[in-house]
Parts: C-alpha cells; sequence; structure tokens
DNA sequence: TCAGGACATTGACATTTGTCAATAAAAAAT
DNA sequence: ATTTTTTATTGACAAATGTCAATGTCCTGA
C-alpha cells in the first residue's frame, strides 16, 4: 500500500524512525546488532506495565495503544502507527514499563537493545538532543490531552479524539476506526456507553456521518466548536 | 530558617538544584555568567502560558505553582519548591511556556539563559543524561496525575493531593497550607465548593483534622483506602 | 448452517459533580 | 478601628455521567 519496506538492515531501511537520522551509518549498524523483528497479532500484548523495559520499540506495520491500566479503567494515553517508536521514561528511571502496550491491529516492530540506544545518546549530542525534542513534544502533547480529559465535557473530549483520529492516526476523512467503541471510551475517559451516546448525538445533529466502524466529520466547523466550548 | 544560603556564584552557591552535579567547575562559571537573580511577591506571574521561554527557572526561596490556563479553569500541574527548577517542554521545541507559572509564597529564583543550558546539555553528556532522567521522573509523575484525575472520584482525588502536599512539599503532618482552596481544587480538578466539601467530609469522619489552612492527616489508612478505592 | 462469544446499542435509573446564590470569615486597606 | 475586598463555607438545585440490565449485531469456529 505504500513505499515503506523493510530491510535486513537498519542503514538501508527506509521504516525506521526519523529521530535516527542524526545517527551515523556506523551508529546504525549498531542499532542493527541489537535488533530484532517481531509480528503481533491483533489484541496482542507487546508489553505489561510494571514488567522489565529492555527496548526500545519501533512500529514498522500495524497499530498498537499505550495505556495504563488504573482503577478498573485503562486509559488509552496514545496510538501508535508507523513509523514511530514506543520508549517508556521507566527506561531512563527504574527500568520498568509504567504503561501497557497490546497490538489493536495486526503489528510488526522492530526491538532493538535498550543499552545501545542509551550509549548512541550518550556518544551523539546530536541524537541526543533530537531525542530531547522528541521527548518534550510528547509533553506537550499530553499536556493538550490531560486539558482535555479533566476539564472539558464527553463531548469536547469525543471532538478532540475524533479530531487526534483523522489527523494523527488514520489521516483521511471519512476513516474507519481500527479501534472499538471501548477503546474510544477509554482515549477520552468515559465509559463506553457514553462514547457510543456522544457518537450517537453527533451523528444525529448532522456533524458525522457514523455506520459501524467508518467515521465522517461532516461539520469540521461546528466540531471544533464543541471541542472548545467543553 | 534552613542552611540554604543564595552565593555570589554557582560554584560555591548550595542552594543550586543537584542536576547540576555533573558540571564542572568551568561550567557552573558558565551557568553563572547568565544568571541573574529575582524576588517575586505572593500571586506574582513569573511567566505566563504562550509566552516566549528564554530561561532556565531554579528556584532558591518561596513556592510556585505550575498551570495550565484551560477553559475558563485553571489545571495546576505541580508545586515547585526549592531547591529545584522549571523549565518545560517548550524550550526544546518553539520557545514557548506551555504552562503558566506564579509565586504562592514570597519566592525567589535564579534565571539562567536557555542557551547557555542547551549548549552545556550537548557539550556534558553525563548532564545530558541526568536531565533525561529527571525529564523521565516527570513524565512518570504526570502519569499518577493524569490517572487520578481521570479515573478516580472526588476523594480520591483529594487523598492523592494531600499526599503530595505532605511529602513533596511541606514534608511534615500537621502542615500548614500556603495554598488556597482553589489552588486545592485545581490541583484535583473539581469546583473550590467540591473541594471544600470533600475536606470537610474528611474531618467529620476523623480522618483529617483541619483548622484554616493547617491539615493533619490522622488517618493514614484510611486516606490511603480511599485514594485506592477511587 | 448454527451456536457461542464478543462487541455494540439502548433505556431506565442512581450517583456524582458543578453552578448559583447567600452568608460567614479572614485579610487588606484606609 | 472600620470599611472594603477577598476568600471560605454552606445549601439547594440542575446537569453530567456512570451503572445496570436487556437486546441486537457481527464474527468465529464447530
Amino acid at each position: 500500500m505504500n513505499k515503506i519496506q523493510e530491510s535486513e538492515n537498519c542503514r538501508n531501511c527506509n521504516c525506521k524512525s526519523s529521530i535516527f537520522r542524526n545517527l551515523t551509518p556506523d551508529e546504525l549498524e549498531q542499532i542493527n546488532q541489537g535488533r530484532y523483528t517481531v509480528h503481533y497479532k491483533a489484541g496482542e500484548i507487546l508489553f505489561k506495565q510494571g514488567t522489565p523495559s529492555p527496548h526500545f520499540v519501533c512500529l514498522t506495520k500495524g497499530l498498537a495503544k499505550l495505556y495504563i491500566e488504573g482503577y478498573g479503567k485503562n486509559l488509552i494515553l496514545a496510538l501508535v502507527k508507523p513509523v514511530d517508536y514506543i520508549f517508556g521514561p521507566g527506561s531512563y528511571v527504574d527500568n520498568r514499563h509504567y504503561y501497557s502496550a497490546a497490538a489493536v491491529e495486526e503489528t510488526t516492530a522492530c526491538l532493538v537493545d535498550v543499552n545501545i540506544f542509551k550509549r548512541l545518546i550518550k556518544q551523539n549530542p546530536d541524537f541526543a538532543e533530537e531525542f530531547i525534542r522528541r521527548v518534550s513534544l510528547q509533553a506537550i502533547f499530553n499536556f493538550d490531552q490531560v486539558v482535555s480529559l479533566t476539564q472539558k465535557q464527553m463531548p469536547g473530549r469525543i471532538a478532540d479524539v475524533l479530531f487526534y483520529l483523522r489527523e494523527k492516526i488514520y489521516e483521511k476523512n471519512p476513516f474507519e476506526i481500527t479501534i472499538s467503541r471501548q477503546d474510544l471510551a477509554d482515549l477520552s475517559g468515559m465509559s463506553k456507553e457514553s462514547s457510543i451516546r456522544i457518537l450517537k448525538e453527533l451523528k444525529e445533529e448532522g456533524i458525522l456521518r457514523v455506520n459501524g466502524n467508518t467515521i465522517e466529520i461532516l461539520n469540521e466547523k461546528q466540531l471544533r466548536q464543541i471541542s472548545q466550548t467543553g
């Protein structure tokens, strides 16, 4: 479907995360040495919150969700699609995962030894700076999310999630979601019944077209308005 | 009141953040060159969300709150006390602040030119690694916070904030809060009326002693229980 | 094809939480 | 000391949201 293609070797691979752009061929070769590829079926868990975190994970195919297992409910922090990576804060603290990750679709990932990654961070200042920049972007994204979750009412939260799905994940409109209604709820901090109801209301108001898992944003302006109003 | 004391010079200063422990005397001198001290009265704003972010800010006295100005409400992300620093993610993205900071008490801070800080990050890999470690700790803290805010009911959220205040900010019990009830509400994502009511209920149940701004956790076990139950 | 299971949908209802208005208390200013 | 202003408190009520139970739909495997 697109030009992304795996390679035997990180040097020639065109499905590596752009975070690696500052690495020399030799450094890429070091990454390659400590790397292996894994396939996951939809629903399979990549790693569980609380377990050791020995890998930098780079998604080359599919879709994964990152979620915190809270008190009865889950909170989905983000969806990750190719070519992006998963590298949680625990790697620099206590080598534990602070969230779980699961494949939403059939997924392929490259795992890289975390120590190699950290060694390169210390060796290559440009790489380190790029890494810090990405961690910062992540933090900014999280700020938006926490404001949405704590200060907006349900329609506003659903609106934000729909924009996120359209702009960052599926990148088209209409888009066919591969996540469940429960996932939609876990992304927007509400019960699945509520997420279904809000979706239905937005449909009845003509703001969305919803047909099973196909969603189209019909009235972007009004949805944007709902996102703002809370 | 304590042994913390400012100095003319970062090298001899014993109120510098421990993040600087990996710097050489020469590097500390570089920090010192681009540094100046500022005093703030209670309530004064250190910087506003959206404005340029030219400084690494290190608190040497007082207490500050970091808060996102959302839709009508504020969300307090953290309180910062000496000797700790404020350095938001915008510095590595677009040089803008993504949250505001205001003095809660009479406060003193050292401001350091952000470019000097970033230069040292690139020069000194140990310093860079320590910085990444701290950013990671921050992220982990934020995870706990977002779970509390999105998955717990009001008593659980207040319980979490009370533990935070006792363990991380005032570091004693009983403790006298210097933040308002509105701030308490902004920390726990609710209206100030609700924060007052929950405090009252916890008092009536004998879990807290509340007298004006003095709070004592009387039944830690039960409060812990409330935090867990949601 | 059919049975079983997972996911989606809906309605009724209880609970949680916010809003508004009134009052009290405390702090700041004159 | 007194007024003014801010902050804290309380109660009544409305709105938002979750829970539970029933039902429908879709998909999978025998």
